[in-house]
DNA sequence: GCGCACTTGGC
DNA sequence: CCAAGTGCG
């Protein structure tokens, strides 16, 4: 992979101490206390709120843009409303999608993100179509000016009103801020609107009218609201009504439907391309196929060929499906327990208010169940920690300006070891979950969420690493990146992050290991050195069998790291 | 201000 | 079983 972000260095930026090809980006505390104390997603309803001075003069169509978070058609807030606009106002509906290289380099976007949004984008043309709506794919290289190149696109179909869902990361709301003034300025009406969480951010706070800062109090509220009007939070979109078949003859229309979705972004192109579209097939239908199977069945199955090494570790024995079993079995890495339904959430190929809608019809019920002590019940709290950490994103910015929530651990000394991180990165720190998990990440763009929490876990507390280098890292593999659930998680893991995790709590990888993966299929399945390893030694295996083996020794022995951990943490600045 | 809870973990 | 920490009701 390319080095990135380094020149592109935001002004009020500074690198940390670490060495060059361990640097990471960290705002000032002052930068990051400013966009705490006005967070630009205030800023942007703020602006909408104003609307235009001057009512928008008449044109010739209504245009919908979609982004990177929100690629389908049906349940899709902001499509939904600009199709009712575009009938109110009687002209047609145009679809848009500008791809951002500068963005993509800025916020670590895998080659593997960037494909599944050009295969997802494909799909949605082509079902576009069939209502007549162009959807036009193109390109802007510099991320300063797609503000102008927005409105001058606008200008250029003569659109009256623009609609989008809103992003909540600090530079995409900054951007929509600017389009939307721009605009304004120019006699186009801006509605930018809720659609990717099922509770919006801002609705929920303390008694104390605060944001919350904690899980559980958060979910308690964030299920009574839910509960309190389920066909307002819960309600399907409508689907976009077709344009007039007439728009096919006009020549504005004919050069947005012959634009071509390209095939690769430069500097994005993904080597395994050809299996992620295997693995993480393209579009709705997909998409709700995998919720179906998840909330039914109890195997993934090779449908769709969908296949990798744990289908077949999918104990098919089981007769209830893996929604219901969620509960006794999500921690398990070595067997086919988990929905997979991220990376189509993180692209909003299906919303999540449909896989809410689906847990209703599940259970046969009229209110969500979030209870602990069901399978179901959990999955739906997974949905809830995505609300949340989306949650704290838009009210506290500063935790993706590469700042720790808790200020007070910003000076725990981190190593600065680049070949520990290097072995980190490639899967071979001598600790097999951890290297299975990793490569789980480099082979399947994607890992079990345990995994995560094991790995992540093990770089800052073991290795002693920047959370935000494993958090890059993370962000550079994945096809289900979201900046709020993996800053989040890797906050969370590194003890710094909203939920209070003390930081003496050090998972014990060995432990975790024969938790997450008691049979050894997980660890077999992706290192293969290991393949032919059956017992428990195949958790810490000793060091004549890894040699003879060729697998690498432990970097470090966990019980030392785990006190120096201990000694920096209670003290940050100390070694 | 007190007590409960903690995607509690470790011993 | 205990707990080196702490938000929230």
């Amino acid at each position: 992979m390319v080095k990135r972000a380094l020149s592109l260095e935001p002004p009020h930026s500074k690198r940390s101490r670490l060495e060059p090809s361990l640097s990471v980006l960290v705002a000032s505390p002052e930068a990051a206390a400013a966009a705490d104390a006005c967070p630009p997603l205030g800023e942007l309803l703020q602006m909408l709120e104003n609307g235009l001075t001057e009512p928008p003069e008449k044109g010739d169509v209504v245009a919908y843009w979609m982004r990177m978070e929100d690629l389908r058609i049906c349940d899709n807030r902001a499509l939904a409303q600009a199709s009712a606009s575009a009938i109110k106002d009687h002209v047609p509906l145009i679809v848009f999608f500008v791809l951002s290289p500068e963005d993509y380099v800025a916020h670590d976007r895998s080659p593997r993100r960037i494909d599944f949004t050009l295969r997802n984008l494909s799909v949605l043309k082509d079902s576009l179509a069939k209502l007549n709506i162009p959807l036009h794919v193109s390109l802007h290289s510099q991320r300063r000016t797609l503000p102008s190149y927005v409105i001058s696109f606008l200008q250029s179909v003569n659109a009256i009103r623009v609609f989008a869902n809103i992003e909540y990361e600090v530079d995409e709301l900054r951007r929509d801020i600017n389009v939307c003034r721009l605009a304004k300025d120019n006699g186009i009406l801006p509605s930018f609107v809720h659609d990717k969480l099922i509770v919006e951010p801002g609705l929920l706070s303390t008694k104390q009218g605060k944001p919350y800062t904690v899980y559980s109090p958060f979910q308690r509220q964030w299920l009574s609201t839910i509960n309190s009007d389920t066909d307002n939070f819960l309600a399907e979109g409508a689907s976009p009504k077709a344009n007039p078949p007439s728009v096919k003859s006009c020549p504005v229309f004919q050069k947005l439907f012959a634009s071509e979705v390209p095939s690769y972004v430069e500097g994005f192109q993904c080597p395994d391309g050809d299996k992620m579209a295997v693995v993480w097939p393209a579009g709705t239908d997909n998409a709700r196929e995998m919720l179906r199977r998840f909330l039914h069945t109890k195997s993934r199955g090779t449908h769709l060929g969908i296949a990798d090494p744990l289908d077949e570790a999918a104990d098919i024995s089981e007769k209830q499906s893996r929604a219901i079993l969620y509960k006794e079995n999500r921690d398990r890495a070595d067997k086919d327990t988990t929905s997979r339904l991220s990376p189509y959430l993180a692209a909003g190929i299906i919303s999540a208010r449909e896989c809410i809608r689906a847990t209703l019809d599940l259970l046969g019920v009229k209110k969500v169940q979030a209870n602990r002590d069901s399978g179901v019940g959990m999955w739906v709290q997974e949905i809830g920690w995505r609300d949340f950490y989306t949650h704290v994103l838009a009210a506290f910015p500063r935790v993706s300006m590469g700042r720790p929530f808790q200020e007070k651990y910003a000076n725990v000394q981190w190593e600065s070891n680049p070949e520990h991180f290097e072995a980190w990165r490639s899967g071979r720190t001598g600790v097999p979950i951890v290297d299975a998990a990793i490569r789980q990440a480099n082979t399947m763009g994607w890992m079990h969420n345990r995994a995560r929490m094991i790995a992540a876990m093990y770089l800052t507390k073991d290795l002693m690493i920047d959370w935000r280098l494993g958090e890059r890292h993370f962000m550079q593999q994945f096809i289900d990146g979201d900046l709020a659930s993996n800053n989040g998680g890797w906050q969370w893991s590194a003890s710094t992050g909203t939920d209070p995790q003390p930081y003496f709590r050090v998972f014990n990888p060995y432990l975790q290991s024969e938790k997450a993966d008691p049979s050894g299929d997980y660890i077999r399945s992706f290192v293969p050195e290991l393949r032919k390893v059956f017992g428990p030694e195949i958790h810490n295996p000793p060091a004549k069998l890894a040699d003879k083996l060729g697998y690498p020794r432990p970097l470090i022995d966990h019980k030392e790291a785990r006190d120096r951990a201990l000694r920096r943490y209670k003290n940050p600045g100390s070694k």
